[in-house]
RNA sequence: GCCGGUGUGGCGGAAUUGGUAGACGCGCGCGAUUCAAAAUCGCGUUUCUUCGGAAGUGCGGGUUCGAUUCCCGCCGCCGGUACCA
């Protein structure tokens, strides 16, 4: 391309006006109190998902979603709201850490080198950032807040009659023990099954493991002391606080079912002298209990084995140990459990079934313990026919059902009280039973676990804690932000001590205490940056009252950013892991809203040109800078938008690009032209005469079809109309010139270099023209009267086939319009020979007749 | 298995939420310009066709004057999740 002459002149003007923003701090908002700030204006938050600076850079992917809000950003502007658009790093992570530990370098150093390289990059794209709001998660002033309102969990529990979080100092004023208020807290210490990866020298979460072991390190479960978030406690407000939110019905079902609630009941079987309380989802088929199943974990699997099988036990018990989750699930294929030679009791009926433990009972469920229905659970059945186990019948399936194994509702049949009963009335009638005899209860039990919150690596926050014989302190909040020392080296102990654990001149204090080494994971930083950028630089508050009440409220929404645009893989985590801080700083009085995100978008992912998915070792990877390069910054942006929907996974096109780059340059030479010398003259054609008719319904449509686009998030088609609107204006002898300054200011919120630089060079020539720059005006009014036509096109079917379009005066009614359609001549010859039986006259569009 | 999404020309995708299927762009073809090419501009481009038309939005049914759109039953692809009792 650089051979080829460019057909205009991006490469030039693009850096010009990114200066010029930078400059004139054009997209500064200022805060109330500020000067400058106008309270009048109504506020509107646009938030981007903030990027782990990675050290590969920017890929083609972020400015999908940043040039959306981009657009939205410009757009709101020149309607008139203050727009809070901010980006900042997410810049905690392991591959800085990793860095560190092969040359050595403090991880901050290579971390602020990425975050100068993509800050770079989005600056070249021209996207309308408030900079002044920049926000580093790794930064002291950062992290000092990331700490303090870890403090505030820590200093919180969770009180189930308000249903909210409180200062744990009501506990104290009640007298509590210290270890009581230590169960209670919202950020507690746990022993806990985790999955520590001894090569990585961390622990690592759940939905981490696979990642790493596709990677080739090793991942194995070992209880260890770890810091552990209450979320739990927020499982139901979680689920329930999303029905206001505009967020896609999906992702609120992602939700949902990850927090996964489930309505049964506990019911206490007992062995012997011990009671072992199951849970189920079904009490109303405790009839059809057949045998009943321990999770091998089961505390009490050893107290009621009898000897003589004991050594069997162990070894079962030993062979489930030795796999991994992921084994367990796919090894499981076959189901396989052993016979512990107890027998527990079944409380309705007296009845005596076998105990098994088996590995398809999880610990980490209920109460790691079921009763065992094989007539009417597919699992149960399975199991049964293996062992050759009773299968009793307790559920009549409704006619026509013929399933071997029935799980449906029904009715209750050989279940004594219940019989005769729906599932319904017979879960409710046995729920109440049980109760009276105090031998159960209905409860309700979630799948979301409490958040294991800490890691023992170096790059992250410190507990903002200290131990001292044996219990642990908080430390005081102005000795935040606690920083980790420089090590000599990064690299992990090699057991499950933290890396910080080495630097004993920081952990020893001098009253003896020992700091905590463990540190918080990445998700510490993303569950509250957007609320930092309302006040970033705040050094006595994480966020004033001011700010925090004018941006994230005042639109009597449930949640305080107005769009939060990013990609799918944080619906669950990220997106829950904010909610429940939120919720909590909400309780305790911080914030207005009691969620943070009101509408959510996902992009979709893009592909790259062989529809697989960008990786490295495909070398299908497009890298936004060469785009830039070779089309300039407009035609990446306006590429991303015209690729497709937003919401949809779609491939990258080369030749696509070059379509908007065509396009652009369209629109370049409607305005400029070349003289003889070669250089670029306001093109002959412009003039400062009105525009007629034709031209203002071109212009008016597109007014009208771009700002309804914008709103609807639907970029690719706005698009296609200023494509249209523009071949319509070129095809003009003469161009009227308030007419491309309205298509530009509608394109500018795509391709903000150009059409300023057309605006610039147009106000310069035509002393008619304002100088201001698009950026700061009012976006353009439609005028309906333009839109309308004399004329309509009408569409004449027989019998639902198109057969004639014939032209009629818009204001006709329907009776005209039908007698015109069938006065057609070609409408004639297919009525012909047969009797019209009715005719549909839609206004404005068609007539159907029909004949036979 | 379960949950969610999706299926329209050679390709990316449009279609006022029941009313002309294929806007806009890519690609392709023809023409203009050019010594020639690139760039640019114009015209054409769902398929078949006896040039009258006929068929056509993953497949099969249904509702309707009329279905890409609504209903029932299947199939393919993409994503998530996994013995959750």
């Amino acid at each position: 391309m650089a051979q080829r002459r460019k057909q205009f002149p991006f490469d030039e003007f693009e850096p010009q006006w990114q200066k010029h923003w930078e400059d004139n701090k054009t997209f500064s908002v200022p805060n109330p109190g500020d000067e400058g700030f106008d309270p009048d204006k109504p506020k509107y938050y646009v938030l981007d998902m903030f990027p782990y600076p990675s050290g590969s850079g920017l890929h083609v992917g972020h400015p999908e979603g940043y040039t959306a809000t981009d657009i939205i950003t410009r757009y709101k502007r020149m309607k008139g709201f203050n727009v809070l658009h901010p980006m900042g790093w997410d810049a905690f992570g392991l591959p800085a850490e990793q860095h560190a530990i092969k040359t050595g370098e403090h991880p901050r150093i290579n971390t602020q080198n990425n975050v100068d390289t993509f800050r770079g990059q989005l600056q070249r794209l021209g996207f309308a950032y408030d900079w002044n709001r920049e926000v580093n998660t790794t930064a002291p002033d950062y992290v000092r807040w990331t700490q303090w309102i870890f403090l505030k969990l820590y200093n919180s529990y969770f009180n189930e009659d308000t249903q909210k979080a409180h200062p744990i100092s009501e506990l104290e004023e009640k007298g509590f023990s210290r270890e009581d208020i230590d169960d209670r807290r919202l950020a507690f210490v746990a022993e806990t099954p985790v999955n520590w990866s001894p090569d990585l020298g961390t622990v690592l979460a759940n939905e981490e493991v696979e990642e790493w072991r596709s990677k080739g390190h090793t991942v194995e479960r070992r209880p260890l002391r770890q810091w552990m978030l209450r979320i739990t406690a927020y499982a139901q407000r979680l689920i329930d606080e999303l029905d206001n939110l505009d967020w896609p019905e999906g992702i609120k079902l992602l939700q949902k079912n990850w927090i996964g609630r489930s309505d049964g009941a506990e019911v206490n079987f007992t062995i012997g002298d011990e009671t072992v309380t199951v849970f189920t989802t079904r009490p109303d088929t405790l009839f059809g209990a057949t045998y009943m199943v321990l999770a091998p974990e089961h505390p009490l699997v050893d107290k009621i084995t009898t000897p003589s099988l004991k050594d069997q036990i162990e070894e079962y018990k030993s062979r489930c140990a030795a796999k991994s989750d992921l084994e367990r699930t796919e090894l499981a294929k076959e189901k396989t459990g052993i016979f512990t030679g107890a027998y527990a009791v079944n409380p309705v009926n007296e009845e005596k079934i076998p105990v098994y433990i088996a590995d398809y009972v999880m610990m980490g469920y209920g109460t790691g313990a079921i009763m065992a229905v094989p007539a009417h659970d597919t699992r149960d059945n399975e199991f049964a026919e293996n062992f050759a186990i009773e299968i009793i019948q307790v559920v009549e399936a409704p006619e026509g059902n013929e399933d071997k194994c029935f799980t449906g509702n029904g009715t209750a049949i050989n279940s004594g009280f219940l019989s005769g009963l729906s599932t319904e009335e017979a879960k409710q009638k046995i729920c109440d039973w049980l109760e009276e005899r105090d031998l159960g209860k209905g409860t309700v039990n979630y799948k979301l676990r409490d958040w294991l919150f800490s890691r023992q690596r170096y790059w992250g926050e410190p507990f903002p804690v200290a131990w001292k014989d044996g219990n642990h302190y908080a430390i005081s909040e102005d000795e935040l932000p606690l920083l980790a020392p420089e090590l000599e080296d990064y690299k992990p102990t090699g057991n499950p001590e933290p890396t910080l654990s080495k630097a004993t001149d920081w952990v020893e204090l001098e009253d003896g205490s020992l700091r905590e080494t463990n540190t918080m994971p990445q998700w510490a930083g993303s569950c509250w940056y957007y609320l930092r950028y309302c006040d970033t630089g705040n050094t006595d508050r994480f966020i004033s009252e001011e700010a925090e009440a004018y941006w994230m409220g005042k639109n009597g929404n449930p949640g305080g950013v107005d769009l939060y645009v990013g990609g799918t893989e944080h619906a669950v985590l990220h997106l829950l892991y904010a909610r429940f801080w939120h919720k909590v700083l909400f309780d305790l009085g911080y914030l207005s809203t009691p969620e943070p995100f009101h509408k959510l978008v996902n992009q979709g992912l893009i592909l790259g040109e062989d529809g697989q998915k960008m990786s490295k070792s495909r070398g299908n990877v497009v890298n936004p800078d060469d785009v830039v390069e070779q089309y300039g910054a407009d035609s990446l942006r306006l590429y991303e938008m015209f690729m497709g929907p937003l919401e949809q996974v779609k491939p990258w096109s080369m030749k696509g690009v070059e379509g908007v780059f065509r396009f652009l340059a369209r629109v370049w030479r409607l305005v400029m032209d070349n003289d003889q010398e070669g250089n670029w003259v306001i093109s002959e054609k412009i003039t400062e005469a009105e525009p007629d008719k034709k031209a203002n319904k071109a212009l008016h449509a597109t007014i009208k079809k771009v700002g309804e686009d914008i709103e609807g998030m639907a970029f690719n088609t706005a698009i296609s109309q200023m494509m249209v609107c523009t071949n319509e204006l070129t095809k003009l002898e003469k161009v009227p010139v308030s007419s491309v300054i309205t298509l530009l200011q509608l394109l500018n919120p795509f391709a903000p270099h150009l059409t300023e630089e057309l605006n610039a060079r147009l106000a310069k020539a035509f002393d008619s023209l304002s100088s201001n720059g698009l950026a700061d005006r009012e976006w353009p009014q439609f005028i309906e009267e333009y839109l309308h036509e004399d004329e309509i096109e009408i569409v004449v079917q027989v019998n639902g086939k198109v057969r004639d379009k014939i032209n009629v005066p818009s204001e006709a009614d329907k009776d005209e319009v039908e007698k015109l359609a069938l006065e057609s001549e070609k409408a004639q010859s297919f009525i012909e020979g047969s009797t019209v039986r009715k005719v549909i006259v839609v206004p404005g569009r068609l007539v159907n007749i029909v004949a036979n």
